[in-house]
RNA sequence: CGGGCUGUGGCGCAGCUUGGUUAGCGCGCUUGACUGGGGGUCAAGAGGUCGCGAGUUCAAAUCUCGCCAGCCCGACCA
């Protein structure tokens, strides 16, 4: 029998349905400044687990760790022409301090480039001083006109990388290694959302950046959503700080650059990618509780068992938490479990404990499966493993049955209706790309038919690419 | 900044057109009893400057004017 979603239905009311899970799974709510959020300890808890996860393949790409200032001179952000004017309108700008009016007001960081720069000018001489490697974990404002929990909001929590390396193929091949092998492996192996890799076209590339590689996801509602983001910088950035070094032979060359980061949007993908009807699924790999033990009700030792369950789990390395509230119905603590999106429940019960068995129930597909205690620990490994390989498949088949070819732009207008569109770039010469934002619909990415990167100078009406367009948030 | 809309206990809303007993309802919260295999049941309670200000009137949540705040759509964007 099913039982009535206690959330706002998807399919009629997706942005509603969006800020129930939000509410109800208690992973944040709005802060009292328009577009600053709250995020909620459980919430925070798989934030905590994806910069964990984030952080290890930062390291094992031989980056380390560094913090740099909140507040940023005013003049360090207009040094960069392109980089001002993309980030003037969105800054927050502090103009007392200690109840004076400041010389200089200072920015909030809205990015860190130009702070980093006035560093890496001082730290870089050499060519032995290269590749120099730095990430940050901070948090940064942009005044956004519309917000939206994780998605956009004005403060929001991140990781910036910033690396410095002495000639232009370097420092592509260094972007894009941050690209595959932290974003796009973070993203499907860990978030189990399926991205699609590209370049961005010159219109929607970061300010200051010569070329912009990204990662995109379609979201359950067929839009789609930018996850991480890895820029080649060129030597803008080292032109106006003076970042130089000397080669082999004495002679001083600026340095070339990446920058990279991914944010707490990611919590918002992780919503509205694999959210369904009851709520939030965690993919096992990335839920900080990975299976909830249940004692169903008193009798028979349950609870007692669902204790010795429970320990036995935690003890075999599992991410396990036990639920013994006995005085709270059980309807409703399953629904909070299954609204927090824990991937396996164990429920424990009196009348499956006298036939030596619990019930496993999985979360990303709803079965219950009556299981043997002795053993319970590969019978749960087993279903976790199949639970993560169940929901990257899933949201793969959505956007594969989402995506749709196309061949003028008014057919891409239709078609990101309810997904994705692929068409021959050539298509966008001209007035096309405009005309499609015109329609609220965006360039996502560029690649090669076959899916490949392009290289450098695969570019303009020659180039044979295809354009990835959607509608975004 | 343009276009639409909404402000009523913690949350979601009804009441307003046609002014008139004590401003209702659902959820949540408190207490107690009964319950317990899927957001229980029953009973008793707590909680309100009806966004703010002025006006009309014997009488304003309701009508008029002004102000303020928020939401949605668009422009900006990880």
């Amino acid at each position: 029998m099913a039982r009535k979603s206690i959330l706002a239905s998807q399919a009629t009311d997706f942005p509603q349905w969006y800020q129930d899970v939000l509410a109800k799974a208690e992973l944040a709510d709005n802060g009292p400044v328009r577009g600053t959020m709250v995020i909620r300890p459980y919430g925070y808890s798989i934030w905590e687990r994806m910069q964990a996860e984030l952080d290890a393949r930062i390291k094992a790409a031989g980056v380390p760790n560094a913090y740099f200032p909140l507040f940023i001179p005013e003049s360090y952000l207009q040094r960069e022409a392109a980089h001002v004017e993309g980030f003037s309108p969105e800054l927050a700008v502090v103009t007392h301090g200690g109840g004076k009016e400041l010389d200089e007001p200072v920015v909030v960081r809205p990015t860190s480039e130009t702070i980093i720069n006035a560093y890496f000018s001082k730290w870089i001489q050499s060519y032995r001083d290269l590749p120099f490697l730095i990430n940050q974990w901070a948090n940064v404002v942009r005044w956004e006109l519309r917000p939206r929990l994780f998605l956009r909001t004005t403060e929001f929590l991140w990781q910036e990388g910033h690396t410095a390396h002495a000639t232009e193929p370097e420092a592509r091949d260094f972007a894009l290694r941050i690209l595959r092998d932290v974003y796009e492996d973070f993203m499907v192996n860990v978030l189990a959302v399926p991205v699609l890799v590209g370049r961005k076209t010159e219109g929607e590339r970061f300010s200051g950046a010569t070329t912009t590689w990204t990662s995109e996801a379609m979201m359950r509602d067929g839009k789609a959503l930018q996850m991480g983001i890895s820029h080649e910088l060129g030597q803008n950035f080292a032109r106006v700080f003076n970042t130089t070094f000397l080669d082999e032979s004495g002679n001083e060359h600026h340095v070339w650059q990446t920058s990279w980061g991914a944010s707490t949007r990611l919590m918002g993908a992780l919503v509205m990618a694999h959210g369904d009807d009851a709520g939030l699924r965690v993919p096992p790999r990335l839920a900080p509780v990975q299976v909830v033990v249940l004692a169903v009700r008193d009798g028979g030792g349950a609870a007692e068992r669902a204790a010795a369950i429970a320990e036995e789990l935690s003890a075999a390395g599992l991410r396990t938490t036990l639920d013994t509230r006995l005085e709270t119905s059980f309807g409703r603590r399953v629904v909070d479990w299954e609204l927090k999106g824990v991937p396996v429940r164990v429920e424990v019960g009196p009348r499956e404990l006298s036939q030596g068995q619990a019930v496993l129930v999985r979360r990303d597909s709803g079965t219950k499966t009556p299981t043997a205690l002795a053993g319970l620990e590969a019978t749960v490994t087993r279903a976790l493993d199949d639970a993560q390989a169940a929901l990257l498949s899933e949201a793969l088949e959505r956007r594969v049955a989402g995506t749709v070819e196309v061949a003028t732009i008014e057919e891409a207008e239709e078609a990101t209706r309810t997904g994705f569109a692929v068409l021959r770039s050539s298509v966008l010469e001209g007035d096309g790309e405009t005309r499609l934002n015109r329609a609220g619909v965006s360039v996502r990415l560029l690649t090669r038919p076959d899916g490949t990167l392009p290289g450098p100078g695969e570019d303009g009406p020659d180039a044979d690419l295809v354009a990835v367009v959607a509608r975004a948030y």
